[in-house]
DNA sequence: CGTCGGTCGTAC
DNA sequence: GACGTACGACCGACGT
């Protein structure tokens, strides 16, 4: 039985650097706090049945004070913001369930040793170096966070001497942030080389001599000279690093040796969470970090793994349920791919595990049995998942499509606040429950796929996948319900699944010899263009490094570098100073467009041809629908969302992506969505006028700021539509001018006649702004949310940059996933030989029958157009042709 | 040899 | 620094 004896106090400023920002509604900081409570939760997850002590600091001053004033004076006091979360972090521990130590006059380091002599098997829980000298036989160190245990090699290796001699190469190298002298001039290698010689501190001091003559310390007369002159200082620094291993420690009133072992052994157990602790949590408005705690109490799911005599009963548990969430072990993560190894279920108190695919296991149930009965079970009944497309794609491999309600918790955790980093199954469990899965590794390990994982073992574990799923969705249907999310849940997220699982499993077909043959005439000129370069370079040099670029163009040439832009680490050579370099020099003309080829030959086609599946001779991009802040779909592996277009070069690649003989592909494309959400969302009479009376939304833009009635130039049309671009991303005057190439004050004129000409435009944004600070989240026409406080810490501005656009691009999204569940219930309504294959923001692409090609097109722009109805009316235009780049437009 | 931040470029 | 949302290629520093 180990006693874990947690350095509280180390975990303090750790937690506070690492955790982001955090404040309770009235103003409390709270990120300190959040940090260590969860560094204790996963502890106490982990070793609720070991023993655990969280000890503190006491107060500022110390013996080491007494001892050497200066201990510890160059330490600035704690910011604000921590020091107004001190007095809860005691409390929060013993609220947990936790025993709570500390002794005046004595660090928490002290306190640790001291334990560390007294109790069976220690392990010091902390992050803290000084720590390191009390590791030994029976002491070794852990770090929660990073999950690593620090016992005797990992010592040597870090110090280059064993722990007990830890003090004496701290003594030598002293400690500038604990205003530890140390001896000048030694650092951390001739330290352990002096240690590992000459033994302790007053040894090293009695053989200053024989150092002096020793060759192998190097610099050993400077060093020899340095322990002369400091000799007083590495004296009182040996004793002011050397822990306490006989601190006062009063437990329960009574002082530690008059403890008998079991009375140390009930202080330190983990007890049953108090009611305190649910006070606290609602303080701290730590409600979905703690509030569980309580619950999690002895969680280990019980799975009952189904075997041919269990499965009526398990049936008739399972058809009885209205709500059940599963889970299927595959042998792949790829879909088509992917092999039924064994399906878990969970009601609200049953777990099971069906196995169906194990390689070594015994009265298993046949793939078909399983089979048929998910025919009976998706109907009519609602059906838990933790990312439900991979599952449906399972299913539809088996030709089994549900059309019972499905709901997905990954999805949902996602709407709740879109700007979380992970979804993943575990990080929910730990952010809604406060629990954990199982580690797919640890339980897949070496073995090459699931199918050879022992069916106890996958009940366990797959089960407890199922538990999780039907567990997060109570939490997270209520969440759904506060944050009136049920429409973008409901009507827009769920059935968007099944038309993405769809799409990713028909995927695109590509021409790889057309790639094939663009890939070589692209290398052609990119050898010749290479060339040239070398030449005007006067030698090689790696066109691909911004680095080596720079010394060419600023050094070698010598090229003017005034008024360039700049990035972190020097001069910028992105297309816009080429673009100002090419003028005075051929070189940096000739690496645009080098750079222009070789990004299309690398990203494009080169990687395509590598994704083409060997099944089915198409590329299956897959679709995420919970990564975007905004509530747009992303794409990749390959990211089929960014093929060029702009330049011509660049859609010959469209030309690549074709149809099959009888087909053709369809495009069809929003107009101006954004800049027509922004006119329903704002209510601006002239933006719904113009849209109303079908303007040109540049032309119009550019006569509105300009002031005049006749039709704008080209020159002036790009100011409106650079304009628009700007509102929609709330640019800067600074961003505007450089842009336009005109000076930063006639830019801002431009910006405020917008906003006068357009006061709608203005009021919105004053308003969403207004919102932004009162209740820190905005929200787009269907009510998605986008959390401002989670969006990365950077300036105000950009703060409120994604407060005006968030609204704006996130309703787009809405509206085009709208339209996708429209066009996919009219094709399967009206049984047309179309499907939907791309989605790229604000166009569809299909793949559609030739014959039949032109009544889909009209069919898709009618859909997209009513997705919804707006005070402006949308437009959507569509394109037909045997490849993307003929059908788009 | 893998990881990760920086830079750059493609899309909407 | 300076325009929102993505994905990904390559470089080069760093750690193993």
């Amino acid at each position: 039985m180990a006693t874990y004896l947690v350095d509280g106090s180390g975990y303090i400023f750790r937690a506070f650097y690492a955790v982001a920002p955090l404040t309770t509604k009235s103003g409390l900081h709270t990120n300190a706090l959040f940090g260590f409570t969860k560094m204790l939760l996963k502890l106490i997850r982990e070793k609720k049945n070991e023993k655990i002590v969280v000890v503190f600091d006491a107060g500022r001053t110390t013996f080491r004070n007494d001892l050497y004033d200066k201990y510890k004076a160059n330490r600035s006091e704690a910011p604000q913001e921590l020091i107004e979360q001190f007095p809860y972090f005691r409390k929060i521990a013993s609220a947990l369930g936790l025993c709570v130590l500390e002794s005046p006059g004595f660090e928490a380091d002290d306190v640790i040793a001291t334990l560390a002599q007294k109790v069976e098997s220690p392990v010091i829980v902390s992050g803290d170096k000084d720590l390191m000298q009390l590791v030994n036989e029976r002491t070794y160190i852990v770090d929660p966070m990073k999950d690593k245990e620090i016992r005797e090699p990992e010592v040597i290796e870090k110090f280059g001497v064993p722990p007990d001699k830890v003090v004496e190469v701290l003594a030598l190298t002293g400690d500038t942030s604990d205003n530890i002298p140390g001896v000048k001039g030694i650092g951390p290698k001739t330290a352990s080389d002096l240690v590992l010689r000459y033994g302790g501190a007053l040894e090293i001091l009695e053989n200053v001599q024989r150092i002096e003559n020793d060759k192998e310390i190097r610099s050993r007369t400077k060093v020899a000279e340095n322990l002369r002159a400091h000799a007083e200082d590495l004296k009182i620094s040996r004793i002011l690093v050397e822990v306490k291993k006989d601190a006062p420690v009063i437990i329960n009133g009574k002082a530690l040796g008059e403890l008998s072992k079991d009375e140390l052994s009930e202080a330190f157990s983990v007890k049953e969470p108090g009611g305190d602790l649910l006070d606290l949590a609602a303080e701290l408005e730590f409600q979905s970090l703690l509030g569980e705690r309580v619950k999690a109490a002895g969680a280990k799911v019980e799975v009952k793994t189904v075997r041919l005599s269990d499965f009526e009963s398990f049936k008739s548990e399972l058809l009885g349920s209205k709500i059940f969430s599963f889970d299927f072990e595959t042998t792949s993560l790829n879909t088509l791919e992917a092999k039924i190894v064994g399906a878990s279920f969970a009601t609200k108190d049953k777990t099971y595990y069906v196995p169906v695919g194990h390689k070594n296991g015994s009265a298993q149930i046949e793939l078909d049995t399983l089979l048929s009965f998910l025919s009976q079970l998706f109907i009519d009944r609602t059906a838990i998942a933790h990312n439900a497309k991979y599952d449906l794609g399972i299913l539809a491999n088996h030709n089994l499509h549900p059309k019972n309600k499905i709901v997905d918790t990954m999805i949902g955790a996602y709407l709740i606040n879109p700007d979380e980093r992970s979804f993943s199954l575990d990080v929910c469990a730990d952010r809604y429950l406060g629990t954990t899965t199982g580690s797919y590794e640890e339980v897949v390990g070496e073995k090459a796929d699931f199918s050879e994982v022992e069916i106890e073992d996958a009940a366990t574990y797959a089960g407890t996948d199922a538990r999780v799923a039907y567990d997060l969705w109570t939490i997270i249907s209520e969440k759904i319900k506060e944050l009136k999310l049920e429409r973008v849940f409901d009507e827009i997220e769920m059935p968007l699944v099944p038309i993405l699982s769809e799409m990713e499993r028909t995927g695109v077909l590509v021409d790889i010899e057309f790639l094939d043959r663009l890939n070589r005439e692209f290398s052609l000129e990119l050898e010749s263009i290479e060339k040239t370069v070398y030449e005007l370079a006067g030698g090689s040099f790696n066109m691909n490094s911004p680095k080596q670029l720079s010394k060419v163009l600023f050094e070698d040439l010598g090229l003017p570098t005034k008024g360039l832009k700049k990035t972190k680490t020097g001069i910028s050579t992105d297309s816009s100073v080429l673009e100002i370099l090419a003028e005075v020099h051929e070189l940096p003309a000739s690496i645009l467009r080098y750079r222009t080829l070789y990004k299309l030959k690398t990203t494009y086609l080169e990687a395509l041809p590598k994704s083409v599946s060997p099944i089915t001779g198409r590329i299956h991009t897959t679709f995420h629908q919970t990564v975007t802040g905004t509530g747009r779909l992303s794409s990749s592996d390959p990211n089929l969302q960014n093929i060029p277009i702009q330049s011509p070069e660049g859609r010959r690649i469209r030309e690549g992506f074709i149809a099959p003989s009888g087909c053709v592909l369809l495009s069809a494309d929003y107009s101006q969505i954004e800049l027509r959400v922004l006119a329903h969302l704002s209510e601006d009479e002239a933006l719904i006028e113009a849209f109303r009376k079908g303007e040109d939304i540049h032309a119009q833009t550019a006569k509105e700021i300009l002031g005049i009635s006749r039709t704008p130039s080209s020159e002036e049309r790009r100011l409106g539509k650079t304009m628009n671009f700007g509102i929609i991303y709330g640019m800067s005057a600074f961003r505007l001018g450089k842009e336009l190439g005109i000076p930063v004050g006639e830019a801002q004129s431009y910006i405020n006649s917008y906003f006068d000409r357009f006061s709608g435009v203005k009021k919105l944004f004053d308003s969403l702004l207004e919102q932004a600070e009162k209740e820190n989240r905005v929200s787009t026409m269907f009510g998605r949310i986008r959390v401002l406080s989670s969006v990365e810490e950077r300036d105000k501005g950009f703060l409120q940059r994604v407060a005006m656009n968030a609204p704006i691009q996130g309703s787009a999204a809405d509206l085009i996933k709208i339209a996708m569940k429209k066009v996919r219930d009219r094709i399967n309504k009206d049984q047309l030989p179309a499907r939907l294959i791309l989605q790229i923001h604000d166009e569809l692409v299909l793949e559609a029958k030739e014959s039949e090609a032109s009544k889909v097109g009209e069919f898709v722009t009618l859909e997209m157009e009513n997705a919804a109805e707006l005070l402006v009316p949308l437009v959507a235009s569509v394109g037909i042709g045997k490849n993307w780049n003929m059908a788009h437009g």
